[in-house]
DNA sequence: CATGAATGAGTCTTCATTCAT
DNA sequence: AATGAATGAAGACTCATTCAT
């Protein structure tokens, strides 16, 4: 489904890192485990945290089952280790937009958080989606672990902070209103699957910070 | 093992199918359901969809997996089952406050919506959450069935539509808003499960309130 | 290879127990038991105890693989109750030959005591030679458990004590004879299995007696 | 990870094959070979011959698995020259004692026979235990090949053949009396194994000489 | 009808062996 | 010739579902 580790991609990695933080053989490596990441993805999107079988995956990988484990200890790792990807991705995002020294007032703050959020979205969908749904549920019992919604919602406890130092945002219930803004941008990504929209969410920024700002009164 | 088929929820159940006569027996099945889908509602919570076995609900209920099958097809269709059971009690007290003739002014309208679904997350908060969570990706594949955050957001674009009605809620953007007042409702409770808190959500109904009307703003 | 849980042994385990030490139901679930028992030691006994794959004992047993593990949690466990019953049928009747108030003089003792253990591998010469052969590393790492060896050897020290008591064994060196004597009895059954006899071991009694007494010198 | 394709046997070895020129190259495999082999006895004494994982002896050997491949054709190749090298090694020793025209009496002869047995499993203790142990089993199906019991039981026969000759020892039942006496050894390292002496063996040969041909009997 | 043991298809995981570099 | 990543057949184990009692 996702292809071969093809010589395509192969190139583009070497091209990259070629300058030379690393063998050639550890290149290849990392091309390799980015593929698999890359199929199990989208399987895991597909069918679930339960429904995906590993050797799906790894045929999507194009690897076989043998390979995939010499990558990934078990299904298990496999999972955390997309997952935990993931989540560094957006962390990241969020984290360059609230770097401190933001002069900027905080309306088009806020606007940069969500919007990195919503194209965040757009760019992983479907594991996303499946992240904030099943995460929870999924690493129940599992060593409580880095966890996305718990990261986001961190990030959102910041921004709002700012919020209200740059007294754009009114302290009192100030607590709820980070889960309110990651809930409203969850909203938003459910409405997107459940009307199998494909226009790109980040659209919808301006939307969500009005909303957020002055709520849906006349 | 034999345990819960209990009088509580029966008296309730009954007055459900009170206008027939409900023979003997046909009351002893409807308990026996009951039993079971409590049991089960208590084994998917704990275990996620995926992971909670029929012989598991089968020993909680107190009955053999015979019985269970008996009851409910198979595995699948007790989890639809439940899941439809308690849609339709949501489903149930949001018409009822949505129910045509309201007179009434649309910030209390409001507070009473929320009300409804923050106290029906108080009173099934592990199975709702779960089904909030997975439903989607859980009956993928499956024939596209009753879904509660499907049905639950209808309720909302209602409720919302008699906002506009009611001069209390902006017009331009709507399209949003109900997504966006479900999300909301959704980050309370994911809050509740991060925070591992037991409090009643209703309480937080005001909140909200003021929130979805006047945004987080100063 | 050994049949099904068939209407043939029912018969017989059904009269044997019908006093009633156990429900119907039980003593169904104990004639299973022993047929797999029997099937795992053909198997086992015929690949050696890695070899032998699950799937093939059930096979013999005429039961499918998950019957097998209702009745024993895993593979592991299965063997070990193989070898753990084996064991207890040894050491029984090494017991009962030692049983104390022996009055009998030593040699006629001895003769006994071989003769049981010989007898004890002409009944199970496949799974003995293998509890010998292999038990020790197989369980290598598994918790020490009940080891066929060690039993027998402790009861052939026993038996050696005896023999120093009624002044007919000399206590110098006294210490390796129960192993010496052990050893006789596996040199024994090796050379049966070496030149795939198949005629009672038993019958060697005598001159296992009058070797470990006399030596075989002249 | 290099390690050990050491010096010290090699000019053991070397004298194995000194007669011949022995390109440099045609060393450095003899060499190698030889680490192989002695990575496979600590591995195979330690998990056993099915336990014992090929990464894990090129591991120990300190080569890939390739060049271990490229040595032995598979896993049982390499076993068997394991157990192959050891056996020729004991059978030489007891070959030695054997060799014809030993005008000594019998007593010392049968000493010195044990002797060369005991030493090798002092020098050996783990492969041997596991090669008396398993072998059968383990080459069960295999084309009938060496076997060092059967070598050692060889020895045996023809010394006590010997005995009789020599009239040291009596020639009723003694077809019984070479397995007695492989047993007796074999019993000995049983009771180092099961205690976890580590003295050496080679000490308790004159007790077994003893008991070989007076008995335990008073 | 209830029971719960039996069933066996479906999965994960291991590890001997190959082969491109 | 050495390397070690890739391969995939094989095997242990689970659990939804059936059905004889």
């Amino acid at each position: 489904m996702q292809g071969r580790i093809g010589a395509g991609s192969l190139s583009h990695e070497m091209s990259v890192s070629s300058s030379g933080e690393g063998s050639l053989k550890e290149r290849f490596r990392e091309t390799a485990r980015l593929a698999i990441l890359d199929a199990a993805e989208g399987i895991f999107a597909a069918h679930g945290f339960d429904g995906a079988r590993v050797d799906d995956i790894a045929a999507a990988a194009g690897v076989s089952v043998g390979t995939l484990y010499n990558y990934f200890g078990d299904r298990q790792q496999l999972l955390l280790a997309l997952l935990e990807r993931r989540r560094q991705e957006v962390v990241a995002r969020l984290d360059e937009v609230l770097r401190p020294g933001q002069e900027e007032p905080f309306s088009p703050l806020l606007e940069r958080f969500v919007r990195a959020l919503l194209s965040h979205f757009d760019a992983h969908r479907a594991l996303f989606q499946l992240a904030m749904e099943e995460e929870a549920s999924y690493l129940r019992g599992a060593t409580r672990r880095k966890s996305v919604i718990r990261d986001i919602t961190r990030r959102a406890e910041r921004l709002v902070q700012l919020g209200i130092e740059k007294d754009a945002v009114r302290a009192d219930d100030a607590a709820q209103f980070p889960v309110f803004l990651v809930g409203i941008v969850r909203g938003a990504t459910a409405r997107a699957k459940m009307e199998r929209r494909l226009e790109p969410l980040e659209q919808l920024a301006p939307l969500v910070v009005r909303f957020f700002l002055s709520g849906a009164g006349r």
